[in-house]
DNA sequence: ATTATATGCAACCCGGGGGTTGCATATATG
DNA sequence: CATATATGCAACCCCCGGGTTGCATATAAT
């Protein structure tokens, strides 16, 4: 899921639907940079990724933001960060019994 | 950053060095699938992102992790979830409104 | 001084992913 | 029914990045 928000065009797709909410893929195409279809490939990556998720809705799909995965990626930042100041103590405490 | 959080040789380098503290590129080879100057390309990536630095010791050179850089991700992760929950809260009156 | 260890540098391979174009399909609209 | 709009599907291009091998260099060790 990282990899999923570390390209520069997905993130903006995130980004975008964050702000100003539910959208279908023409209006997400219409701004940027890049073909209908390539918006198409990184939402699907997105939901791949559990990110993003879409409902058709008559001839459109719009498409929403999956906030509960973003928490599980705060979440393991977190445990990471925490795990790393332990390991950073244990290691200045071995220091300091030398 | 996220980009560098996205692969998954890099992602276990930082579960290791997060884990085991700071570790010169011989532990850090030793372990994994992967030949010691791909470690050396990922722990580059990790200082490029801003997530790890490493200092000369010897003749060996010993990496850690910026924790600060991961805390600014966890900031990041949190203002787009607010965002969205704000976003769906405006389109839920929007709707009932109408 | 000689050998062993830890690393750096550069060239190379190769697969995957980001992007495109072209056409097909389905739903609105008139 | 005919046309326009929103999307899906598939093939294709191309570059970047992950991985490797080979050799050079610097610091330890004996």
């Amino acid at each position: 899921m990282f990899a999923a928000l570390g390209d520069e065009t997905r993130l903006r797709l995130v980004s975008r639907l964050c702000v100003e909410g539910p959208l279908s893929i023409k209006r997400l195409s219409e701004g940027g940079a890049v073909t209908r279809q390539a918006v198409t490939k990184h939402l699907n990556a997105l939901a791949d990724a559990g990110l993003a998720r879409a409902k058709s809705h008559g001839r459109e799909r719009i498409w929403e933001l999956e906030p509960r995965r973003l928490k599980k990626a705060q979440l393991y930042l977190d445990q990471i960060s925490d795990q790393w100041d332990e390991a950073i103590g244990r290691l200045k405490a071995f220091v300091e019994e030398d």
